[in-house]
DNA sequence: TATGAATGAGTCTTCATTCAT
DNA sequence: AATGAATGAAGACTCATTCAT
């Protein structure tokens, strides 16, 4: 890659850079392109040599720390040894928090500039663009799942992320009503308590 | 009350409905001050005459809002006779998610107007302003559970109040991933498991 | 009409008064609605409660610019007492050359600011607004000549009007290549022989 | 010439073709240098280094496409053998007409870039650059009447011009008011007044 | 020569807020 | 109390021009 190659991808990372702190700090709405060129250290112009607008960096940012979320806990997983699907989940669930908590500006960032609707128009902005293909990689790990007795794993797992990702969510922020710590053994048993119940009966579910 | 202090009543209530109409249709964001003025059929200047901001009408309309459906639950709750905590815990459960699916404009406003972080912001900036007394009557509601042989009812509370809220949104909002009806028995499902799992063992949870 | 009134149909003209004279020395591509706005001494915000953009302003010009010189023509021939529809033809030409030469800013300003497309679009957005209804007052004219005995009267006031306008538009603005002294007598000539060659032979056309 | 200036050369063309289709597509004030380096397959530093801004390439074009029909209708005036000067400038006229209706391109740039300023801006601009001598071959070809006895002849020649591009314009760009086959016998019939009333009575006017 | 990344001045447009009436 | 005209700061976006490679 050339000298001057390296010296766009660095300057589009730090656009990136600069805007997913911006958006954590003071969300989009009251982030302007002049506020991300500035922290970036390029003109006003050079934001649009890179990007259409801040949806574009948005979608990009959404997509980006989405997947590497998702990827980082499957890739652990796939690193230890892990008996039972409960334990699993548990795993999975355990990872995810962890990342959101020792990364504050992350945790800032989903709570200041996504919602559901933000999230599914970037994954479907991105879809074709060659970039993290996040939907494959979630198809992935799901379809580990279909060969288990687990009643609507789908189901299951859209429970178990609301869950973990709704609870967690004051604590890690501002500590309240509970501290991360103090809620987390409460998060783990429902999640297994979702798990269990979405266990066929009788069936082995040792993985 | 005089006749002036009506008019006035009146048309601060009218700038509130008008608000609350505006930030469901199209987001706290894209609604300017002109906006809510126009369908207030007052003019620009009364606004300030009332509220200082968009945010301050913003705030008091979560605060209702919010209030009203808690409240709401629990009159109704009041009315039946219900045998356990379950089954109550439910109840309040199913009559939360169907305020929210019976009113579109109320579930519009929560998702294009609502994030936690405003959510928290409205309830400090209200606490003391005698308007609606949203805390009290939380505590109230919550002082019921106290004499049961509940363990740690707050976080038990605080666990289905999310995982609710958190579940029944996308579905809701988009019929996405899965429609309401779809997911209700799911939803029901982990609420009995979570307040079974707070239940002491042995104790008799019957109200 | 009130106060208030008055001065906002003061402030409406200076608008209207500031873009033609910018529009006149720098052309419409040239002039920003910030120099607009600048020269009619109000602020940029200004510019939009009476007017959508720039070209709202020009076609507001254009409608009123082209119908005063053509209602002035048609008041002053009112006045007179002509005896032959040539004289008629005469009359009107000089009258509107005599009134494009002793307003240069009127000559510049069509110059810069209007070509046939622009004129068409200009009409076509005010029709409907009740400001000075052109085409009627154009209709009204053109069907004086409708009694008498020329041919295709249309066309020839199509031939003359363009023939006067382009042939004394350099020499007006620039003296160039003859002054407009110099060829007054040759346009008046080539009207002439326009509308003779569209008299019926044999016809009475006294008027 | 050797082959870098060839190249040279080709890349000049590739640059003024470039801009003749934008600006009559789009005309001048929507056209960037962007969009004409990007059509002619250059890179935008390059526009530099042949011109200095859209303005120097305009007046090219317009000296060159003014030239241009001028020239064939002078070179095909001199194929054919015709008998009155009348006859010659209804020739000349048609000519002009037909250029310009069987080019819409042409007919396009003209209505869209160009204004009797601008025209004179651009004539002036390279009247000693050498390009093409456009006043050179007016006024030779101009020399050609002086020796018949036509009174005024340069102000016939005007005045024919003038009537000729203002009357045809319209209809070939809009077929409004009238088509060109509509107005095409009336502009000559025109012509031919202008040049009689221009011939010394009794004179011999044969060419 | 040729490139195209980078710049930043300039334009349009919106809107919260003020204030004279 | 109520109005709504006026303001001007702020934001999005464009593009001619420069300059290091």
């Amino acid at each position: 890659m050339s000298k001057v190659d390296d010296k766009k991808e660095k300057k589009r990372k730090d656009l990136v850079d600069a805007a997913f702190e911006l958006f954590s700090e003071k969300g989009m709405v009251n982030t302007s392109i002049s506020d991300i060129a500035d922290k970036a250290g390029v003109a006003k112009g050079t934001f649009y040599l890179y990007f259409n607008d801040k949806y574009d960096i948005a979608n990009l940012l959404i997509y980006q720390k989405t997947g590497n979320i998702f990827s980082n806990a499957i890739r652990a997983l796939e690193k230890v040894k892990i008996l039972t699907l409960e334990d699993e989940m548990i795993f999975i669930a355990d990872n995810i928090i962890n990342q959101l908590s020792n990364d504050p500006t992350l945790v800032n960032y989903f709570s200041k500039a996504i919602d559901w609707g933000r999230f599914k128009e970037a994954v479907d902005s991105k879809r074709d663009s060659g970039e993290f293909d996040f939907l494959k990689a979630y198809n992935d790990f799901f379809r580990r799942y279909a060969e288990y007795n687990i009643k609507d794993p789908e189901i299951m797992w859209f429970l178990i992320l609301e869950f973990i990702v709704s609870s967690c969510y004051s604590p890690i922020r501002c500590n309240q009503p509970y501290s991360l710590e103090e809620i987390k053994p409460h998060i783990y048993k429902v999640v297994r308590l979702i798990v269990k119940s979405h266990l066929v009966e009788g069936a082995d579910n040792l993985i």
